[in-house]
DNA sequence: CGTACCTTTGACGGCTGTCAAAGGAAGTGG
DNA sequence: CCACTTCCTTTGACAGCCGTCAAAGGTACG
């Protein structure tokens, strides 16, 4: 049986999983792999080998810009998939690592062709994968690039906030967030000054405060406005696709 | 026979590709269809049914952010793939508009199924097809976070230069350029009175002179300094997965 | 108990957005 | 062929968000 957040519940969010399909994600993790805080996964210029399956932890893939800048790309929370980006390239552009200290499976990246040769449905389920990571960059870019760090700042812990709830019940007032305020600026491509300063003004206006560990949103709906909130993107449904697949599977005995 | 920028070349850019499959993409595209300057593919809200092969002509998809700005999340050259991003949703959550005249080729999304079900290697091919979209908006962040309206310029007309030299050679000093000032600033977003002024100080350093409809590159050496530019994130090369998948092949048969 | 990391605060400067207006180029219709 | 509209480009003045530098206080961890 698989872990809750394992790649099985990974792939179960998009399509139903039949008992081969289960069989064969089981196989790819049976030895989860306890991980430090700090671990590196990969790091720029290394041949791509290696996807990752996050079982607990938050990790992170970020990229070196000139004169020691940082800018985080992916945000992993538990559940996700360390390397959809990357595994079709030769190298890493990339460095990927852990924030917290968590647990893992690593599968060669070759995996994922025996996967899609398995299993029509599954390539399926990763092409959703990917469209809903790359659809989290898209995001943070209309954020970043049109909203001021107010806006940026309750966007992305709404945006967290949701995503952790998919995996767990999250309590508003005790929201995980190993964050620290120099992480929050490398994802939100800001000083660390600033956001400090945002962070202060909506603890003052009665939003949101982080403490080392945890957020505490006391105001939902005004994090709702003052973020200009819609969840559209964090959608999980299929729709269509799925049901095409199943006919075809029909068809194909 | 597919055209030069059909799918056929989307596709082989990354795989070799079978007879079989030449015949089943050859099938998708037997009859593309002209459109006009700022037709639109489809708008927000809209359920996903179609995507479409850009056999010439620019395109690009973007959205509306608050109060009339737009943002471009993705430029789209002969030979792309449109709605690589959205497929696996079930609805629409930006807009794809034509940027020239061109023509184009559209297919509905469950063909997608098909493909993966029919053929691995084009599976893998569209991962890798997905992963370059994505390596070119994760390009766009880091630059727009973290560089200056002259950096970014100077990076946009490299990248531009090379993705449409895999196409078709192209003349440094008479580059296709179909955007105006306005579409510029809603790639990089920024205010279109300050691209503007990039635009006449890259004018008057000598490095480049956008006209209507092309740009002329004075200074390749000089742009590519000024751009800080790394090819890497361009490349096709798929290493390991394809060899992988020939072999999974032979022993299935 | 000391070191390292994280948070907080102030001063200052710069890149970039906004507003406004005018000149140029292209396309349309009479 | 010319008037007219529309879009695109250019320029100036001004303001503001945010980055940088610097330093001090707080907190966790060995």
């Amino acid at each position: 049986m698989g872990s809750v957040t394992g790649l099985q519940a990974a792939m179960g969010r998009y399509i139903g999983l039949e008992a081969f399909e289960r069989r064969l994600l089981d196989r790819l993790e049976h030895r989860p792999v306890k991980v430090a805080r700090d671990q590196v996964l990969w790091s720029p210029e290394d041949r791509v080998t290696n996807l990752f399956s996050l079982q607990s932890g938050w990790a992170c893939t970020f990229r070196d810009t000139c004169e020691g800048e940082c800018q985080i790309i992916e945000l992993l929370l538990p559940g996700d998939i360390i390397g959809l980006r990357e595994f079709t390239f030769r190298r890493h552009a990339s460095q990927a690592r852990m924030i917290t200290p968590g647990s893992l499976c690593g599968f060669a990246h070759e995996v994922i062709a025996d996967l899609v040769l398995a299993s029509p449905s599954l390539a399926i389920a990763l092409f959703a994968a990917i469209a809903r990571q790359e659809a989290l960059l898209t995001e943070r870019m209309l954020v970043t690039l049109h909203r001021p760090a107010r806006v940026q700042v309750c966007h992305f812990v709404i945006e967290t906030f949701l995503r952790l709830n998919k995996v767990q019940a999250v309590d508003p007032g005790q929201m995980p967030f190993p964050l620290s305020q120099q992480l929050l600026a490398q994802i939100l491509g800001q000083s660390t000054v600033h956001i400090n300063r945002t962070l202060m003004a909506l603890d003052r206006d009665g939003l949101l405060k982080k403490h080392r560990g945890y957020i505490t949103i006391h105001d939902m709906r005004r994090l709702y406005q003052e973020a200009e909130f819609d969840d559209g993107y964090l959608s999980d449904r299929l729709d269509g696709l799925e049901e095409r697949l199943a006919k075809l599977r029909m068809a194909s005995r």
